[in-house]
RNA sequence: GCGAAAUUGGUGAAGUGGUUAACACGCCGGAUUGUGGCUCCGGUAUGCGUGGGUUCGAUUCCCACAUUUCGCC
């Protein structure tokens, strides 16, 4: 079956909104935040560290598994879920994204984009319909429209242009969709344009998608672009369908987005920070491999129970990731993962307790405050 | 004891009789947003073993000394 959401309750003073999404794998609160776990992995974590983060839906990459181990290895593993042993749900990206960060302009047509394989050279053509056939046959929870996602900074021309197609590539997936345990979800682009963002919704909407999600941000748009773009687009999408954000993860962004309605979020920040040995905490982002971490024999934050903080110390982790053991990765993803799922968290019982605007106030305080 | 070669930042080193001593690693910072994981961007020797000499000018040429390595007795 599709996913099922339900509008809890909204905030008092802001867009936020409280709510829940039925699942094949469970039932969870929104806001949440989604780790990426690209290839089949969200990287240096097990499924059960996964857990102990309370990580509800993760993401997984048509794009790269299309590329390997190939979407009929995964089928003949008997799905996703199975090949990588994960029983919560998943939300596969359509290769939209690589859209943006691999192919260029020139490789972009209406049929579809050109890629050139990685790791052997081949030619590839990856089309809207191709995208959900190879979703369908992963068996993913849920499937993404094959968009592109515009980078920043563009052209009016260029972005309504492209919204168009993605319009017509949004309506060639969905015709070919044909997986009963799945959902599909359209994307919103249009740029900064409040015209073309809400030409885009409407249309999406008149297809009737699952969901519903937002991109084209976090692509070094100024921040207040990003919340404009949100604002733009949550205006014009239902109520009683779910809002994701795609690719935004700084806690800011998360927290101004949720003000402005939107329901999920995911980003690689947590575990790419993780890898570059960073660690997220209410101070502030900070950087494990700084000397004045050396003999620092307290936990990344008193207050984080997670696996990390409850048992490793800044000085052993700085020495981990100093000298490119796997550990160190692994310990500061499982405490930003934590952190972020844990702000969602926070965000929800703000929403219940109508004071998101009061939250948001502390937070920035703290975030931004001397470290 | 005799002979030879060498001595340049924390490390490996390039280099030149004349503006800012290459590069790499390390170290010190910063970046990172639907992940082409182990990347990118800055900073890092007022100094070229020590002392003297030649020269307008020496890290570079000469002498002595020190240290190291190798060879011979």
């Amino acid at each position: 079956m599709a996913i099922e959401y339900t509008l809890l309750k909204k905030e008092k003073h802001t867009s936020a909104r409280l709510g829940k999404i039925k699942t094949n794998y469970g039932t969870y609160e929104t806001p949440m935040f989604m780790p990426v776990g690209t290839q089949a992995t969200v990287k240096t974590l097990s499924p059960e560290e996964l857990k102990m983060c309370d990580a509800g839906i993760i993401l997984a990459n048509t794009y790269h598994l299309w590329l390997r181990p190939g979407e009929d290895v995964i089928d003949h593993a008997g799905g996703l879920h199975k090949f990588m042993n994960w029983d919560g749900p998943i939300l596969t990206d359509s290769g939209g994204f690589q859209v943006f960060s691999l192919a260029k302009p020139k490789d972009i047509t209406e049929e579809g984009v050109k890629f050139k394989n990685q790791y052997n050279g081949d030619s590839l053509l990856l089309t809207p319909e191709k995208s959900i056939e190879i979703q369908n046959k992963l068996d993913s929870d849920i499937a993404m429209s094959f968009d592109e996602c515009v980078g920043f900074p563009h052209t009016r021309k260029y972005v309504e242009d492209s919204m168009e197609r993605t319009l017509r590539w949004a309506k060639r997936g969905k015709a070919v969709f044909n997986n009963p345990r799945q959902s599909l979800f359209g994307i919103v682009q249009g740029g900064e344009y409040e015209d073309l963002r809400k030409k885009c919704a409407e249309e999406l909407i008149k297809m009737d998608f699952d969901g519903y999600s937002i991109g084209g941000t976090a692509v070094g748009e100024p921040k207040e672009m990003q919340y404009q773009m949100v604002e733009y687009s949550c205006k014009y999408l239902p109520e009683d369908k779910v809002r994701y954000l795609m690719g935004v993860g700084d806690p800011i962004d998360i927290i101004e987005n949720v003000i402005r309605g939107i329901d999920i979020f995911d980003c690689v920040s947590p575990t790419r920070l993780a890898r570059h040995g960073h660690a997220l905490t209410k101070y502030g982002k900070i950087n494990l491999k700084n000397a004045k971490y050396k003999e620092d024999f307290t936990p990344i934050s008193d207050e984080c129970d997670c696996y990390a903080c409850k048992n490793y110390t800044k000085s052993y982790i700085k020495h981990l990731i100093n000298a490119e053991e796997t550990f160190g990765a692994r310990l500061l993803s499982i405490h930003n993962i934590n952190y972020l799922i844990n702000l969602t968290k926070e965000l929800r019982e703000a929403i219940k307790n109508d004071n998101i605007l009061e939250y948001r106030e502390e937070f920035i305080r703290n975030y931004y405050g001397k470290k």
